[in-house]
DNA sequence: AATATTTTGTTATAAGCATAACTGAAGCTG
DNA sequence: CAGCTTCAGTTATGCTTATAACAAAATATT
């Protein structure tokens, strides 16, 4: 652990993979899992693991190992998983409605309570069970509803704008998946979803290996 | 640098957000850049930028700075966005629509060929330019195509098997969306898009924020 | 043209992170 | 139930990464 106390992040980044291994180990009826066999499955190391675990308390058992459901809620606590999240998508294009759609979110607890858009042609559009809202309401909303969440899926010259109204009105935590650095202030949360880089990121890599195969 | 002289993963993943900033500065017609400019804009320190684009060799000039458009060019020709790729998506629902919707893709030179998917219902309906062909033909167009990328949105299940299959049939990377970790060779270049990761941090960190606020 | 300033490239230092080693507690075996 | 094995917790070590400091080169200034 660093010295100010704070977990890492590269730990907290780690932790949901843990979560995703024991909930597969759990569907499989298994409940006792090592930190060897978790090291296996996830790949990091056993010790990492045991180092990772350790910062929140001794979840395990010396020469026994960990009991996975046990485990597993534990993480789910400290992430924050035991809690259900209101949340709002602004932006309703393609990959606003694809998070709307994917399933996963509401089995997790995360509740897609209103979607906005400025495009006249998607407002009054059902996505499940929700009208896409024009984006003028949007402030009017969050002012009557308390929400956790804001997932930003607005072309990238918008994402400032629409991040600031947001916070402004009590939102403390956003999912930016528009491939531009929104600026808040410290009391609010943001995740980047940086897809371009991702993808660069591949594309170099690819090449190093095509090269290879040339050498 | 590393002692083996390969290039760190962290400062590969900063490049393409270099030639995010650079792109910006040359669009607002400012070609002349210092790293401590590039600082301000990026939030990585001066020296880290130095350091990172020395490893690559010198771009730029004591006393002057960058120049922003060389510099962009020369971080296109390491990252590789200076070719074109062939691309082909496998999984035509929420995510693999949003991906083949996505123009951004197209400007940088990647080059969607095909979709295609398992669903009948999606068989036969056209994005963009593109009919979503029938899962079990993918072998046969990998076959007579030669593809650099496939982007994996296929639920979980069914993810390892056909980045099996494509890999058998010589595709080299594999852009990731699914929920679990693919298994490749060493050969083959993989980058995961982890949405349910990034969102488990981003809530964890919402949590950390908000339990401040009530201290 | 001489001097001060800017700014990179590079080396040195420090911080952060991951791995390895160790200790002792619990489980397992004969 | 005694001894052996397993395994977590923890401390120690080593490596990687980021920051800071410095020297040299080019620019800007007077």
């Amino acid at each position: 652990m660093a010295k100010n106390g704070k977990i890492s992040d590269a730990v907290i980044r780690r932790l949901p993979k843990y979560y995703r291994y024991l909930g597969d180990l759990l569907k499989n009826g298994i409940n006792r899992i090592s930190s060897n066999e978790l090291s296996r499955l996830t790949g990091f190391t056993a010790s990492q693991i045991r180092q990772d675990l350790n910062n929140f308390g001794g979840f395990g058992q010396q020469g026994y190992g960990y009991d996975a459901k046990k485990l597993r809620e534990e993480i789910s606590k400290i992430l924050g998983l035991d809690h259900k999240y209101k949340v709002v998508i602004v932006g309703a294009g393609n990959i606003g409605q694809a998070v709307a759609n994917y399933a996963g979110f509401y089995e997790e607890g995360f509740e897609i309570m209103a979607l906005f858009d400025k495009n006249p042609k998607l407002v009054g559009l059902r996505i499940r069970d929700l009208e896409i809202m024009d984006i003028d309401d949007l402030k009017e909303y969050l002012t009557h509803h308390k929400i956790d969440l804001v997932v930003l899926c607005t072309p990238k010259e918008a994402s400032q704008g629409i991040a600031d109204i947001v916070t402004s009105c009590g939102v403390q935590a956003i999912w930016n998946f528009a491939p531009t650095d929104i600026k808040v202030t410290d009391n609010v949360a943001i995740e980047n979803v940086r897809m371009n880089e991702s993808l660069y990121t591949l594309v170099y890599y690819y090449n190093e290996k095509s090269n290879n195969f040339n050498n």
